[in-house]
DNA sequence: ATACACCTTCCCATCATGGGAAGGTCAAGC
DNA sequence: GCTTGACCTTCCCATGATGGGAAGGTGTAT
């Protein structure tokens, strides 16, 4: 199966399939005599399987690591469960860090009549420059 | 007072400085007749108004719009109600996501005993490769 | 044979940021 | 005056994930 077919099957752009196997995450296809990659079931399964980890929010190294673990059918699976919990408290963090901002937002908006008259609680903030004031 | 100076007092790094500057967010400084970089109070301010945008998770192109606002006096404040409403939009947009994101994730950690046995759901999911299945 | 779709590699762009080289400038100390 | 060290200048390169596109080879259908 050819790369674009691949592509299509698997929802990893080819662009993508020649660009993971430059980094090292997948590991050098087969090439046919014409020097055509060629890519089976088992490939299928690791394109898809980068698919959704990129989906859940994975970093590449973090996937490198899954995929390793994936592959290595006796591996423990504290070792799978540890990783997704690093990444669920990365997720929380940056949830929280982009709700802070958001409170701060909010708090300015409704403080700014937003009508022709040209003054603006929001941008006299901005023009403060001292730190987040809502963070603690 | 020369660009250390001005990166020193506003938080914003030299680099970054002729970076915003490079791009347009920034009119070209004063130039001295060494050819350095000159800047005043003023320029301070917007440096500071940049950091803070930034902090708040404003892209460059909105600070641009809102830096523009801000040095016309005369501006309806509306504008940057608008402005801020719409970040804020994209803020909870990215938030939830996140959360799905964890949510899922954090039903597989559950199901995963996370001991020496090599069975994992969280795998198992990964390889199917679909859809978002916490998505509704 | 011609056309068209697909493949290959290689280079460039994004966005915000930082690293670093090569070279000019300035202030302090000897 | 000359050296030293801190600062400035511009320019190039790197990140990380992704896409665009060129130049050229291959495969297949008409």
């Amino acid at each position: 199966m050819n790369i674009g077919a691949a592509a299509a099957s698997s929802g990893v752009t080819a662009k993508m399939i020649r660009h993971y196997e430059a980094i090292g995450l997948l590991r050098p296809a087969e090439r046919r005599s014409n020097s055509y990659r060629d890519y089976g079931e088992r490939d299928l399964h690791e394109l898809r399987f980068i698919r959704r980890a990129r989906r859940l929010g994975f970093s590449i190294p973090e996937i490198g690591e899954l995929l390793a673990l994936w592959r290595d059918r006796g591996r423990p699976s504290r070792e799978v469960k540890r990783i997704a919990e690093t990444h669920i408290g990365d997720l929380q963090s940056r949830v929280a860090e982009m709700q802070a901002m958001a409170n701060t937002l909010r708090e300015l908006v409704g403080a700014c009549h937003g009508d022709d008259r040209p003054d603006c609680p929001i941008l006299d903030d901005l023009a403060l420059g001292g730190g987040a004031r809502t963070k603690g």
